[in-house]
DNA sequence: ATTATAGGCTAATTGCAATTAGCCGTCAAG
DNA sequence: CTTGACGGCTAATTGCAATTAGCCTATAAT
């Protein structure tokens, strides 16, 4: 990987451990193994630096838009194999969902930064929401709108069945952002909430 | 108010704004109507005051945990209303908590301090999960408890069931921290949410 | 009345972090 | 084979923010 790429890669980490103003282009130059002054070589200064980081983050959107769901980006397939999933092979997916939002690193030290710098612009609060809320309840809602129609499930109100499913599993990520170390403690509420959410919304229920 | 306590509001005020490094103790001087050599008289450095800040939540704790849940601190009588309670006056219930986590100006400050600052030592983790994520289901989960027992809602695990209730409330929370002009979203949200909350886990439903 | 203290001010001082200046080696294009 | 630009370095310089020094006033206790 070039400089150029490296100083990004190192400035994220930092900037997600300590946020912005408490990282120092020198730390930045560090981890990157050169010195500081060299660093403008390739940035104008350290505001160009994080602008950079969005603006990668940005180009990612797409990508990003159809890995935060993972399983896809065609709900109507998608929705297809859900439906024939059994309670464990929904276990799995949830997991597979949690693993790679909290593991996988670009997307988790990204998430620790826009967690610190939320209320710094509107810019960045914007981001967030749609990232971390708006993106994977559209999605989300999506399929489990396709797996209601098709008969796999039942409500009255898809969109809050998606908030029943999404939010418990947004808590337990940021929770584990803070608290890595309650990692397997959520993995174990994760799978008694994807049971339970599966009995509660399961066409089998219905009202007395 | 005096001086010192006036430093800790109008430092909390600015540190939940811009976090602690981009705070200047110039602004917090100025805030308070003084000259920022002056705020050495009542407190040895900057990290003191926000140090003071923590404390002074530390001292709330007792108050703060039965405020947190508005509704008192018997969850045993607290359940005995909750179970005559109507789904309108149960909307009522939710939304003065939520408009009480959101709108109290101190709760509200120092959550989006403890927000921002959450990733800079393990102590302010620590707190932000007990008061925002540990404390809440603890509190609500006896609360729910009851009601289960009392006959009032079904559930095979009241900790999910909790998790349900509240995860949406906290997401919620965390958004309007973030875009206060979603307010009006948020709560017509609330409301659905409890209502399918209501019928989901309502004793009428049962299995067939 | 006197005096000690609390709390404010102005004017340094310190210290650190960002940035600039200016030098140098490498290497690819001509 | 030479030149220019790319990317690195050391050594300033700038600039700002935290803190200290030292002075002043009001007031409360003796």
């Amino acid at each position: 990987m070039d400089t150029k790429q490296r100083i990004l890669d190192e400035a994220l980490t930092l900037f997600s451990q300590k946020g912005y103003a408490n990282v120092y282009v020198n730390d930045i130059a560090e981890k990157v193994g050169i010195k500081a002054p060299s660093l403008y070589k390739h940035y104008k200064n350290k505001k160009a630096i994080f602008d950079a980081i969005i603006e990668e983050m940005n180009n990612r959107f797409a990508i990003q838009a159809k890995n935060l769901n993972i399983i896809g980006n065609d709900p109507a397939a998608d929705a297809r194999i859900y439906e024939s999933l059994s309670e464990e092979e929904m276990i799995k997916l949830g997991f597979d969902l949690f693993e790679y939002y909290i593991h996988d690193d670009y997307v988790k030290r990204f998430r620790k930064m826009l967690t610190i710098e939320q209320f710094h612009n509107k810019e960045l609060a914007d981001t967030y929401t749609k990232l971390y809320v708006d993106d994977p309840l559209l999605y989300q809602g999506l399929l489990l709108g396709q797996v209601v129609s098709s008969g796999g499930l039942s409500t009255e109100n898809v969109d809050i069945m998606t908030l029943h499913f999404f939010a418990p599993i947004y808590m337990l990520l940021t929770m584990c952002d803070r608290n890595p170390e309650r990692e397997p403690e959520a993995f174990k509420i994760l799978e008694s909430h994807i049971r339970q959410f599966n009995k509660l919304y399961s066409r089998k229920r219905k009202e007395v």
